[in-house]
RNA sequence: GCCUGGGUGGGGUAAUGGUUAUCCUAAGGGAUUGUGGUUCCCUCGAUCUGGGUUCGAUUCCCGGUCCAGGCCCCA
């Protein structure tokens, strides 16, 4: 037997309805804050997706040659597409722009919990503008986002000028080393590093930064610094707006891309994968041969989400109807199975030739209402409507079914 | 790339170095040609894969593969 490839998923009809109403309220969350959908193609350039990442990053991607020669990859994340569709397509949008996406992205890697090589992001992109209001903007839609999927989690936010003012007489390379252990939330590891390299006088500072939950505490260690009043803005925006949030000046996420705003969200109960939201304010549209473009975005692991979001159940309220027909009533039941589905009401028919019994049997399984045809209702010309789950009956004209069916 | 634990019908399971591999459930048909969900009967359907040990392997050993979880990584 040929089975789906490692790291992929087939998906039932019960699991897709699920992903497509949540998907669905995240749309219409996106959209109502004036984020329009967009689509990238699956496969790009492989070198859109080196530029800025480096060749290392080749192992974990679905790379390939075309007829033409051409080196190409799945796309591994949507940024870099969307940013690049930015530069081709949209020089004369209005600014700012505000797209969002739902789609797969691929890559090698070994599958874990929440962890897939064909997997699901829902992102934003708010590009052109750089601004208190811009930031906010963007964290409060991936809050909503995860809200309104319905998901506990917690939002932390950080911003890279912290780090980067407190070790700002360091060699660029012990920067990077000192921003991938608290990345990694190895404290002690960047404060070893510090005394490793005669810094000593950081170790304390560094510190007390890490463990800072208020403005108040970070600017007290780090001193007022030129986007102090536009950071205050920003979360005195997300209070307007009654946001939670929790400020850790720790966060560094993994990429030299972001420069400023940086903002994670983490979910109970996903184990060693637990983050599902990614974000913060970047530049990168120049590296695509644009203009050097302020833009903030963030990605939702959406199959982290599904997950999280466990085994709540879905029952879809809207009625299933199950047409039931003697052989004398079959004709007319097309034409009546017909008449209901152009009213919108789910409708099926047998369609393996069941002796009638069977055809009701079928119908207690998988619908709510079976509507039954046979010599008597083609007769009087009308039908017979039985509620399957209470096992009451009645006769009604078809346009009554439909008034009572429909939502 | 590394580590741990697993793999028996569609789903869940039992057992075994040796006759026809157990049971539940689901699915299909029938009892029942105008009333389903209960009941009864029937049917379909499995030892992941390759090699080794053996008279004989689903069972023991090794490799692969897939699944679950963890490490590394995580754009």
């Amino acid at each position: 037997m040929i089975q789906k490839p490692r790291g992929t998923r087939d998906m039932l009809p019960d699991e897709m309805e699920k992903r497509r109403e949540i998907e669905a309220r995240m749309r219409g969350r996106a959209r109502l804050r004036g984020f329009r959908e967009i689509s990238t193609p699956v496969f790009e350039e492989l070198e859109l997706f080196t530029i800025r990442s480096g060749e290392g990053i080749i192992n974990e991607m679905y790379v390939f040659e075309d007829k033409g020669g051409r080196s190409l990859s799945l796309r591994p994340e949507l940024t870099a597409p969307v940013l690049r569709m930015f530069v081709e397509e949209g020089r004369s949008l209005n600014k700012p722009v505000k797209w969002c996406y739902f789609a797969d992205c691929f890559r090698y890697e070994r599958p874990q919990k929440g962890r897939y090589r064909q997997f699901w992001q829902f992102g934003a992109e708010l590009i052109g503008a750089d601004s208190a209001m811009a930031d906010a903007e963007v964290i409060i839609l991936g809050y909503d986002l995860l809200k309104t999927a319905g998901i506990r989690f917690v939002l932390k936010i950080g911003h890279l000028s912290f780090m980067r003012t407190l070790l700002s007489n360091l060699a660029e390379e012990d920067k990077k080393k000192i921003r991938a252990f608290l990345d990694k939330r190895e404290e002690d590891a960047a404060v070893s590093h510090l005394k490793v390299i005669g810094h000593e006088e950081l170790c304390e500072p560094l510190i007390r930064l890490c463990g800072a939950r208020t403005l108040e505490e970070v600017f007290l260690v780090i001193g007022e610094i030129p986007e102090s009043q536009r950071i205050r803005e920003m979360f005195h925006i997300l209070d307007v707006n009654q946001i939670p949030y929790e400020i850790n000046p720790a966060i560094a996420r993994g990429l030299d891309y972001y420069t400023g705003v940086v903002f994670e969200c983490f979910a109970e109960g996903l184990g060693a994968e637990n983050q599902i939201l990614g974000g913060g304010a970047y530049r990168l549209a120049h590296l695509f041969g644009g203009e050097d473009t302020p833009s903030a975005g963030f990605a939702i692991g959406f199959d982290r989400v599904m997950v999280a979001l466990g085994d709540s159940v879905w029952s879809p309220d809207t009625p299933q109807v199950m047409v039931v027909a003697t052989s004398e009533g079959r004709d007319r039941a097309l034409v009546v199975t017909e008449e209901l589905r152009k009213n919108g009401i789910i409708t099926e028919i047998d369609l393996m030739e069941r002796s009638f019994s069977a055809q009701m049997k079928t119908a207690g399984k998988s619908a709510d209402y079976a509507v039954i045809i046979g010599k008597e209702e083609v007769t009087s010309g009308d039908v017979t409507l039985k509620n399957l789950k209470a096992g009451t009956q009645e006769r009604l004209s078809v346009d009554d079914v439909v008034r009572k069916l429909s939502p």
